[in-house]
DNA sequence: CATATTAGTGTCCTTTATACAATCAATTTT
DNA sequence: AAAATTGATTGTATAAAGGACACTAATATG
């Protein structure tokens, strides 16, 4: 029987490469939005890609998420992290074998972030989910985009993630819009608000938005906690 | 502005291990069954604990999943394989800091599979999922039994996952039971066939599975791709 | 031939989903 | 001040799905 490998004997013959990958959305201008930045370095410098970089030693994988976040958008809490997926296949890195921990990132305030360019990014910007750039690595950072999309659609079915992307106080076309953002289709106002409004998922303030027509009910999340429904939404 | 961190920078200083964890999940004598191991090294020698590996330089991490299990389970080809969840933050072994990449996987013919001890497991042995021992690594595995369950019981409402636990032709009282296993709770059986039959599950082969009773007619899959219905089972 | 064992089947009721349009409260325009 | 505009708010009827519930059918065994 073989002896068991040693830590050296597992290690020291290959590289290996930790980094954190945030889809960063926002709800902007009524339509769901993803945050990337443009590459400041090489592979695939000026094209832009998902933003992130590589843990450090003494971070966990979410505090290199957050902290990569920070970085690149000066933000400094985070409304919603999800792990995504983890890539550890792909040879996208020339300098050697990237495993790569994809999680996903709700703000709430998205305008009013300023985006900052940081170590590894000369620019960063919101694009609409539905008209996105050409991405550095070919059609890796593409696809993960659509998987972290696609996650949020079912996240929004059976959960209240939809109340981190919108600010503490919203009126219930808020809340349907951000649905119609993320499923990217129309949504039955009546039907909707039955469904909300039947379940503990908001309750209304004593305050009213005005703008243009007539005043509309201020609500806020029954908790900021992330709540898990068994029908859908 | 700081320059970028070069390869040797993000690596020299410090220590990564990735590794890939397997829970195995196998339907016997009508329970839902979790493959563990009996360690044979530091840390956690002797005590019961999830399979799994160290990633070699050559292999992804799917295949790196796949071969622990092969090592452990003379099995050589997977029924179903699926990313559960990174750890990374899990300072369990004390020489150093590791990456795991949990998998679920399950097996269609655990009465078949011959368990072998390996370079890291003295032994192999299956248990319910109702009465495990006490594991290695603290609450850490439990945990990750526990989430790798709820993610089945997921997975079992939206797909066809649940036919991967089962041999190729099978009766429907035998899927109900796989159902019942994983849901740990007993269905009704005329509702159970209804739903099942009322979509593109399973289709009746010419051949009938005679033990006590009455003969039962035996099914096979319609198709033995992953699919995911948008209803619930 | 009686008994034991497992397979197979249908109806009613409740809950949930979906389609669909008029009225209300404010502001803006004329 | 009347009319038009903008967006908020509300209910009903129909369809689909879910859940509770009990008897008959086909084989083997004693």
């Amino acid at each position: 029987m073989p002896k068991a490998k040693s830590f050296n004997e597992v290690t020291k013959d290959w590289r290996l490469l930790l980094a954190a990958d945030i889809v960063v959305f926002g709800f902007i201008e009524n339509k769901l939005k993803v945050l990337l930045v443009r590459r400041k370095f090489e592979p695939g410098v000026g094209a832009w890609a998902i933003p992130g970089g590589f843990v450090r030693e003494t971070e966990s994988l979410e505090q290199a998420a957050l902290r990569e976040l920070h970085e690149e958008t000066g933000l400094s809490q985070s409304a919603y992290l999800e792990q995504l997926y983890t890539f550890g296949d792909v040879k996208r890195d020339p300098r050697g074998r990237v495993i790569s921990v994809a999680y996903i990132h709700l703000v709430n305030n998205p305008e009013k972030i300023k985006l900052n360019a940081s170590d590894d990014a000369a620019e960063a910007k919101w694009f609409d989910i539905n008209s996105l750039p050409t991405l550095a690595f070919g059609k890796s950072h593409r696809d993960i985009l659509e998987y972290a999309w696609q996650r949020l659609k079912w996240k929004f079915e059976y959960s209240n993630v939809a109340l981190s992307m919108l600010p503490d106080k919203f009126t219930l076309s808020d809340l349907q819009k951000v649905y119609e953002a993320v499923y990217h289709k129309k949504i039955d106002k009546r039907n909707f608000r039955k469904k909300i409004l039947a379940i503990d998922f908001v309750e209304p303030v004593d305050q009213v938005k005005q703008e243009m027509g007539r005043p509309a009910q201020l609500y806020k999340a029954t908790t900021t906690k992330l709540k898990i429904y068994n029908h859908v939404i």
